[in-house]
DNA sequence: ACAGGTGTAATCGTTGAGGTTACCTAATAA
DNA sequence: TTATTAGGTAACCTCAACGATTACACCTGT
C-alpha cells in the first residue's frame, strides 16, 4: 500500500500552525517550511477548511491558523480530510464472470478493505496533533543532546 | 491513501486456488479469471511464493497450488508478501531543517504510521482465505436468488 | 489605490503500475 | 531423445496520478 504524502504534508503544516499558535501563517510560509510550491499548500489547506481543520483569511496580511487546539485535533480526521476516500484498489478490469470466483470477489474483498481501513483510522485516532507536537519537540531536545 | 491492486489480484488468485482445491493450475487459467495478462500472474505468484503461500511447478503439466489449506492462510500475510512495505509516503523533497518542525517532524510521523499499519494487519489477520471462500459463496447463492 | 496573499486553472515532468511481447529455461509426455 | 508445455524474466509501452510550476483573477487591510 502506498499513501500519497499529502498526510504526512497535512501533519507537518498542523504542526506549524501550532508551532505559530494562532498566528496567522501565509502558505508561502508553510511552502518553504515543508519545501515545496506554495501551491501544494494552498491546495492542502482547502483540504484541510473543508475539515474545520484550519481557517483562512484573504487579502493583504492574510494566512491560516488552526480553528481548534491541538489537543482536540487526531490524526483520524486529518488523514480522512486530506486523503481520497478509497483506500485500497481492485483492477481496473471486470474480473471474469464466467469464473464462479471472478464473479463474486469483489464485494467480499471490499469488506475486508473496509474493516482494515476502518482498523486504521481507529488507530490513527488515537494520537492527537498535541502529542505529534510533543514528540517532535522530544526529538529535537534529543537531536541537540547528540550534537552538543 | 491507495493500494496497488496486487493485494485484490493476490486475494482473487489464492481464492481460484482454495476453489481448484490442490490441483495444478496455470497462470494462464488463473489470468483469465482475473481478466489480466499470465505474466502479471506469474510475477505476483513468484511474491505469494516468497511467502511460501502457494508452490509452483515448471515445465509441461505444471502450475500452481496452495501451500496450506485456505483456513492457515490470513489476509495479513497475502497483504504483506505482496504489497510494498513502506505504506505511508513522505514528501520527497526533505524538509527545511532550519524550521523547528520540519527538522525532526519525519521520525514522528514515522511512528504514527508504523502504528497505523501494524493495527490495519491485526485486522486483515481476522480473516482467513477460508472466511474469504465462505463469503463469495455466500454473495454468489444471494445473487442466484436474486435471479430467480 | 496598492500591496500582499489566496483561489484556481493549465501545463509539465516524473514515477509507478499494469499490460504486452518475446525469448530462455525447465520438466513432462511421447 | 525430442517435442510440447508452462513458468521466469527482461524489455518496452501506455497511462494515470501526483507534485511542481507558472500565471492570473480576486479579495482585503493599510
Amino acid at each position: 500500500m502506498r499513501t500519497s504524502c499529502r498526510f504526512a504534508m497535512a501533519v507537518h503544516v498542523l504542526a506549524v500552525l501550532a508551532y505559530k499558535e494562532g498566528d496567522r501563517v501565509t502558505s508561502a510560509f508553510l511552502a518553504n517550511s515543508v519545501n515545496t510550491n506554495p501551491v501544494i499548500i494552498r491546495r492542502l489547506l482547502l483540504s484541510l477548511q473543508k475539515a474545520r481543520l484550519v481557517e483562512t483569511c484573504k487579502g493583504a496580511g492574510a494566512g491560516s491558523r488552526l480553528s481548534r487546539s491541538p489537543q482536540r485535533i487526531n490524526m483520524a480526521e486529518v488523514y480522512r480530510s486530506v486523503e481520497a476516500v478509497e483506500s485500497f484498489a481492485t483492477p481496473a478490469r471486470k474480473p471474469n464472470a464466467a469464473c464462479p470466483v471472478g464473479h463474486c470477489i469483489k464485494e467480499t474483498l471490499g469488506r475486508v478493505f473496509e474493516s482494515a481501513q476502518t482498523a486504521m483510522e481507529r488507530d490513527l485516532a488515537k494520537t492527537t496533533l498535541a502529542d505529534v507536537m510533543k514528540a517532535v519537540q522530544a526529538s529535537c531536545d534529543c537531536g541537540k543532546k547528540r550534537d552538543s
